[in-house]
DNA sequence: ACTTTAAACGGACCTCGGTCCGGTTGTTCT
DNA sequence: AGAACAACCGGACCGAGGTCCGTTTAAAGT
C-alpha cells in the first residue's frame, strides 16, 4: 500500500459536511490544505460522474484523475488505493441510511422500541444495498477491510446497542455480527439475483432471526 | 474475464482423486487431454510449493507458470484467473474437512444426532479456517464468488440438511446461511486477530447460536 | 500409418493499479 | 512582506493480471 507516511487510509474520510458532495472533511488531520480539499471534492464528483455512466467495475483511476483535472498520483495520495476511493464514494451515500436509523422517524429511528427498530433495520439495509449493490460489491476487494470501514463499525455498534436495550440474552456483539452477516450485501445479492429468491422470503427470514435473537424481555425491564 | 469459450470456470475442479496432489480431474468435461492434465498437476504442485515459501499474496501467475515449466497462457487457460487457481488449491485442502463432516467419526460425522453435529461443525470449520486463512482470504477477491464455489455449496447443503433433520423451525436454508455467516473466515479473522477476541468466546457464541436456531424438537420426532 | 480436427500451448502484448521523486504551492512564523 | 517548511502535485515508471493468436500436439476417424 502507501509507503508508510499516510496515516493508514489517508485522511480518514469518516464524516464530512451535511449533504451534497460539497464535503468538507473534518476527520483526524485537523484540516486539509485548501487545494487538497478542492481536489478531493473534484475527484469525488468526477468519480461519481464516471460511475453513473460507465459502471463501477470499469472505473479507472486514471480516468478519474483526468476527469478531475489532476494527476494520477493525487488520487492515490488522497484515497490510498482504488478501494479507498470507492469506499469514500460509498461512505457518502451511506449517510442517508445512517441518518435514518440514527435520528429518523419511528420505525427505524430512536422513537421506537429497540426490537421494533431491529425489525425495521433489516429491510432498510437490504433496500439500501439493492440501490447501491454495484458500488458496494466493487468496493469489496479485501474481505477483512469491510469490518474496519467506519460505516460497518457504526452499524455494528448500533445493532449491538439495540440488542442490549432489548435485553437480549447472550453475547450482544456476536449476536450483532450474526444479524449483520445475514444482511451481507454479497449474500443478499447472491440469493436474490443469482438464485431468484423473493424479497419477502428474505425479509421473513430476517424477522424470524430478530425474534430468535432477542429473547429475554421487551423494552419494559 | 475469459472470452467466453471456457465453460465458466474452466474445467470445473470439483472433486479429484483421493488424497495427494495426484489429482485426476473427473469433472464435467469428460476427461482432460493427457498433456493438459499433466500440466494441471504440475501447476498446482508448483503453486503449492511457491505458496509455502513466499506466501499467498506474493504468488505470481508468471512465477507459477515458470516453476511448472509452462507458459503463462496455460495457467489462465486452466484456471481462468488467479482466483481460480487459488480456489483450486483451496478446494483440495478442503477435502480433509469435508471428509470429516461427511463421513468422519461421531461428533462431526453421520453417527451423531444432527444437533450435536451442528455444535461440532462450528469449531471444526473455525479450526480449518485458522489453518488456511491466508489462502482463503487471498482467494476472496470477488465477494459473490464465494457462494458459487463448490466447497461453499457443499457446506450449505450440509448445514441445511442438519437443520432439517433436527426439525428446526423456520426457513432451513436461510438459517443455514446465518450459521455459515457466523463462520465467515473474514469475520473470524477480524474478531480473533484484529480485535483479539478469545476463541472460547467465539465458540460459545456458536453454540448459543446453534441452540437458538434449532428449536422445534430433537432428533426424536 | 495418414489425415483431420479440436484442443492445448506459449509468450508477446495491453491495461491498469500502485509507487516515486523532483518540482510547485499553500501555510505559518518572524 | 519575506523566508522556511511541510504538504501537495503530477506524470514517468514498474509489475502483475489478463488477452490474443499463430503454432504445436494429442486424440479420433479412415
Amino acid at each position: 500500500m502507501t509507503g508508510s507516511v499516510p496515516p493508514l487510509f489517508p485522511p480518514s474520510d469518516a464524516q464530512y459536511g451535511p449533504a451534497d458532495l460539497t464535503l468538507t472533511p473534518a476527520g483526524e488531520p485537523p484540516t486539509l490544505r485548501a487545494d487538497a480539499a478542492r481536489n478531493r471534492t473534484r475527484l469525488l464528483e468526477a468519480a461519481s460522474q464516471l460511475m453513473s455512466c460507465c459502471g463501477a467495475t470499469d472505473l479507472t483511476m486514471e480516468a478519474v484523475a483526468t476527469a478531475a483535472g489532476v494527476g494520477k498520483g493525487t488520487v492515490f495520495r488522497r484515497f490510498g488505493d482504488r478501494t479507498g476511493l470507492l469506499i469514500a464514494l460509498l461512505d457518502h451515500r451511506e449517510q442517508q441510511l445512517q441518518a435514518a436509523f440514527l435520528s429518523g422517524p419511528p420505525p427505524l429511528g430512536p422513537d421506537a422500541p429497540p426490537v421494533e427498530r431491529l425489525h425495521a433495520f433489516g429491510p432498510a439495509v437490504i433496500k439500501h444495498e439493492r440501490d447501491h449493490h454495484e458500488l458496494i460489491l466493487a468496493a469489496r476487494t479485501d474481505p477483512v477491510r469491510n469490518y474496519v470501514v467506519p460505516a460497518a463499525r457504526l452499524r455494528l455498534t448500533h445493532v449491538t446497542m439495540l440488542l442490549r436495550r432489548a435485553n437480549a440474552e447472550g453475547d450482544a456483539e456476536l449476536l450483532a455480527h450474526t444479524l449483520l452477516g445475514y444482511l451481507d450485501t454479497a449474500l443478499v445479492h447472491h440469493l436474490v439475483v443469482d438464485r431468484g429468491m423473493p424479497l419477502e422470503r428474505l425479509e421473513a427470514g430476517w424477522h424470524d432471526l430478530v425474534a430468535r435473537l432477542t429473547t429475554g424481555g421487551d423494552t419494559a425491564a
